[in-house]
RNA sequence: GGCGGCGUAGCCAAGUGGUUAAGGCGGGGGUCUGCAAAACCCCUAUACAGCGGUUCGACUCCGCUCGCCGCCUCCA
């Protein structure tokens, strides 16, 4: 299978380093507020490419980090007057709130920051013994210009980088240079270190996680595009300072960024959907179907219209899951579906193609029921290569035991008005059902019925 | 100033150097049904921002222009 690289900004064939284990780290959230939209269709991406290669018999070896200290976590804490591991805590159990909601797979490991605080001195430690970092008033700093591959993931020269002028500046040998442990200030928290109290730099987390819990080259690691730069460049570079393995990541790979249009949806103006909203209005698989529509490289412009229109697609998919066949009459047989939908998965996890064949299955699915044939199989594997991408393809049904028994005895009370020829008094229980938001389908296998959306 | 992305039907969105440009939603017509719903069938881009170039041939490669956006500062 081919899996485009950012490093070398083409599609590769991608071959793990061991047999058929995939060491895959892909950067999680700083955990000071809820999920929008935008984690969720990282997220999804990942877990749609986790799930593929497991599929395709890896052994995914998943970490993601939680990034659980930096000055955003503190100063919310602090305007909340609140303990900053309680704000942590919090916003842990929220994100997997919401992922689990959004049916996206658990990582093999959640490591935080603040756990792998060894790890994280020993690297620093390292890269200030080789020469690449060096001390200033309590901080660590990395040498940015002791590392000659500086600028090859985003294809930039160093030279070229316009420099905003920080406050640290000044310390810095070099305004590219970037902290890899940033000195105590007051009231903050701190850990020990042989450099003086103080915390990591928001790169080095990362480094320490990956190199520690996977080895020092990935076969992929990913995130957001806006990420690339700094945040990769930077841990690239003193990834492999540290190690000295070259490449730190041999597949790099980054999801499109959010859009929002014309309504612009940014943190600043307060106005994200969060992953909670958007579940209000529609189910994970529609929010998944929205997200996989588009390519995973490409920018997704957020779409209130194009999300109704993907609820109404995966309910089409369930609707095929319920079509009657006859078993033991002549057998559907979907694997060509199964060859176009590897096909598209294999070309860089062309999901939009892969749902394209879904969707052709289920049409050819529909067809032959009317037909009579046997269709049993062809939804079987409908609903295993759904779920390969992770849609769930159930109805989210809170009705009670009694609740369903209810309905089943109107619909039995209905079909003998029907057999009797007394369309109103059957009419009247349909009327009956809607208003209890039940939708009924009459077909020659029976009456079916489902929430009414 | 540097790096990068996008511009395909009413909307969302794949894709290919050359017979018919996926799929979804929406719309129109039909079949089936007591009716309804669902499903199925047919129709809905002589055309892929614009202008040049390469080529026997480009929507697909190259250049330029226009428009939109991201990153270079915290961000999935």
């Amino acid at each position: 299978m081919k899996i485009f690289n950012t490093l070398s900004g083409q599609k590769e064939e991608f071959i793990p380093q061991q047999d058929n284990e995939v060491k895959m780290y892909v950067c999680g959230v700083t955990v000071y507020d809820v999920c929008h939209f935008g984690h969720a269709l990282c997220y999804v991406s990942f877990d749609v490419i986790r799930r593929y290669l497991e599929y395709k018999g890896y052994k995914v070896n998943y970490v993601q980090n939680f990034t659980d200290i930096d000055d955003k976590i503190i100063n919310r804490a602090n305007e909340r007057g609140i303990p900053w591991q309680d704000l942590v805590e919090k916003y842990i159990a929220e994100y997997f709130t919401d992922m689990d909601a959004l049916n996206i797979k658990r990582a093999t490991l959640y490591p935080r920051a603040t756990g792998e605080i060894p790890g994280i001195i020993e690297v620093v430690r390292t890269l200030l013994d080789k020469g690449h970092a060096y001390q200033s008033g309590g901080s660590v700093y990395f040498r940015v210009k002791s590392f000659p591959g500086y600028g090859k993931l985003t294809h930039q020269n160093v030279d070229d980088m316009r420099v905003t002028a920080t406050t640290e500046a000044e310390k810095k040998e070099d305004p590219l240079d970037f902290a890899l442990w940033k000195a105590v200030k007051p009231g903050e928290p701190s850990w020990p270190s042989p450099w003086g109290d103080g915390r990591p730099g928001w790169h080095i987390e990362c480094t320490a996680m990956s190199t520690g819990h996977l080895g020092n080259s990935l076969d992929i690691h990913g995130g957001g595009q806006d990420l690339i730069f700094p945040h990769h460049e930077n841990e690239t570079a003193q990834s492999e300072c540290y190690t000295g393995v070259v490449p730190f990541v041999r597949t790099w790979m980054h999801n499109g960024f959010l859009q929002l249009g014309a309504d612009k949806m940014s943190k600043s103006l307060g106005n994200l959907v969060t992953v909670k909203q958007a579940l209000e209005r529609n189910s994970a698989d529609a929010i998944r179907l929205f997200i996989i529509s588009s390519y995973y490289r490409m920018p997704l412009r957020y779409s209130l219209e194009a999300l109704d229109a993907a609820e109404v697609g995966i309910d089409r998919m369930r609707t095929a899951l319920k079509a009657g066949g006859k078993p033991g009459a002549a057998v559907l047989d979907a694997e060509p579906f199964k060859a176009r939908f590897s096909e598209a998965m294999d070309d860089d996890f062309n999901a939009p193609q892969a749902v394209a064949a879904l969707f052709d299955l289920v049409r050819e699915i529909n067809r032959s029921s009317e037909k009579g044939l046997d269709v049993g199989k062809a939804q079987q594997m409908l609903k295993e290569l759904a779920a390969v991408i992770g849609f769930t393809l159930e109805e989210t049904n809170r009705l009670s035991v009694e609740e369903e028994m209810e309905i089943e005895t109107l619909i039995s009370q209905r079909n003998e008005h029907r057999q009797a020829r007394e369309w109103k008094l059957a009419d009247e229980i349909r009327d009956q059902l809607a208003k209890m938001g039940i939708a009924i389908e009459d077909s020659p296998t029976g009456t079916i019925w489902k929430i009414a959306r």
